[in-house]
DNA sequence: TTTTAATGTCATATATAATCGACATTTCTT
DNA sequence: AAGAAATGTCGATTATATATGACATTAAAA
């Protein structure tokens, strides 16, 4: 369960609903969600967006710092 | 003049020597300074980390916060 | 329990990130 | 000014992110 899916459920979205927010299918959201693949920074960026967070949050502080 | 060119800079990098520390060829490091494309998350984390800095410095402070 | 919504996952197709080779132009060094 | 290094860019190719449709499974609601 990485950060995405946490930042999700806090906002109470489905991932249809995420997905219909950031401009991608459902499938792709599952996809990040469970690390079977490496979105391209525009995904990020509108995913921090709609989550109100920023990258770091989303996508760094698991991994580094 | 966006700021992975002003990190790389700083380090004393060339876009060549930048594009092995990564992993990828110089041209992929020349279009992504030039905003030319979308790099991968992937990407992003490598440069952050070689660069001494972290994603929101490099692509997130400039758009939002 | 039965139904319905949400999620995980597969196969195929398409868009685009990234590679490679080459060459022109700009910048640095001498 | 000349030569070398760094950069910008083009065409063609390969790898992979993302789309689409479908279906099985799990979670939630009736």
């Amino acid at each position: 369960m990485n950060r995405v899916k946490n930042y999700r459920k806090s906002a109470g979205l489905t991932q249809f609903e995420l997905a219909q927010a950031v401009g991608v299918a459902r499938q792709t959201i599952n996809l990040v969600e469970n690390d079977k693949y490496n979105p391209s920074l525009d995904l990020c960026i509108r995913l921090a967006q709609v989550l109100h967070t920023d990258l770091n949050q989303l996508f760094w502080e698991k991994i580094n710092g």
